[in-house]
DNA sequence: AATGTTATGTTGACACCGTTAACTTACAGA
DNA sequence: TCTGTAAGTTAACGGTGTCAACATAACATT
């Protein structure tokens, strides 16, 4: 037993994440996690200057993960329509998994660079992995010539905004067609964006 | 001066959409908007159960105000790619005037429809004006055929995307591509998304 | 007009929270 | 071994959400 915990910034954010996964981002305490931790109620003060960056590095490490699930997912898919496919699955399943996560990691911390400039590169890390795919298949011919980051930006919109209303509720769409899963939505809106994505025959 | 205010209900929801507006729905605290509204700290609770009720209220009026920018927008055009598009600028101009409030009408109350299921109505009201776009555009024979919720679910997910990610300061495509303004990206992005909408020649 | 009920406001209190200040302990290099 | 610094502690401040108990105004019935 040390006085000094060792790894108490890994700790806390561990312990952090923990109570987000279980009740969102809202209910987080600075002292509930301190306490999860088996740590004093100021000692997180040593390692994150305020609770905004304690959040801040736990939606980081989110973007990390994301990153590798959305890595391993596409690893051995070839053709690139299925690629954007599965990877577009990985990215709304992630959020459909780990809600209260998702949002945080894009939550208003996001829109600050200069205080989070971590935040947001690790985020565009998982955007590089798409501008990867589209640039590859416009190599192959499959997909229109262009600006890889405005199609990038034209795909990413789309399952950002699929994932993000999957979370809220409103996919598939309500009334009687309880039918149609996330997944199939997903794919019947991928379609269309891909139509509109293809190179002309 | 009466004892009775008369109408606090209105006046605390003008207060808490005030106070949202300048700060975020986080720092909101209830008692900070009963001071504004003249009344001491517990008298919301007379109208709102708890300080959740009073957010979803303020997201409901916003979901009502976006509504009505939505159809004074596209009041007029005949159009129908061309109402899309104005849809969907006006869709994202309403997120960037109101990034915080935008925020909250999407937030995690959202996600809770037996709790709050006015704030889901209203948003749903709003998808409505996409849907009938969609559908008078499909009589007209602009877009493809097929369920009209599937199709208006690819858009909204779209527009929505691209307010979200550019609320988060990730629209237009970093670099140095600055000259690329919110507004071109949509409609770059929207061309992408109509060609694939568009009805086969 | 008098009276009782209910809706709407008030004060006081409780436990919890974020954050700062001042203090203590452990370790690392001279 | 001494000393400085990093990493922990306790104590305290003002603010917050919410509840219980109380007060007043409006209204409905007679």
């Amino acid at each position: 037993m040390t006085y000094h915990h060792g790894n108490l910034r890994e700790a806390l954010l561990e312990a952090a994440t923990d109570l987000i996964v279980k009740d969102g981002p809202q209910k987080l305490s600075l002292r509930a996690t301190a306490r999860q931790a088996g740590v004093s109620q100021t000692a997180p003060y040593r390692h994150f200057s305020e609770k905004e960056e304690l959040l801040a590095a736990v939606g980081q490490r989110g973007f990390r993960q994301m990153h590798q699930e959305l890595e391993s997912r596409m690893n051995g898919i070839t053709n690139s329509r299925e690629r954007l496919i599965q990877g577009g699955m990985a990215y709304v399943e992630f959020a459909q998994k780990n809600p209260h996560l998702f949002r945080l990691m894009f939550g208003p911390m996001m829109a600050k660079e200069e205080e989070y400039p971590e935040l947001v590169l690790s985020c565009q890390d998982c955007f590089g992995v798409l501008l990867a795919v589209i640039a590859e298949g416009q190599e192959r011919g499959v997909f229109r010539q262009g600006d890889v980051e405005v199609l990038g930006t034209a795909v990413w919109s789309t399952v950002h905004g699929i994932a993000h209303l999957a979370l809220d509720g409103q996919l598939p769409p309500r009334k009687e067609k309880k039918f149609l899963s996330v997944a199939g939505m997903l794919r019947a809106v991928g379609d269309i964006l891909i139509d509109g994505l293809a190179a002309p025959a």
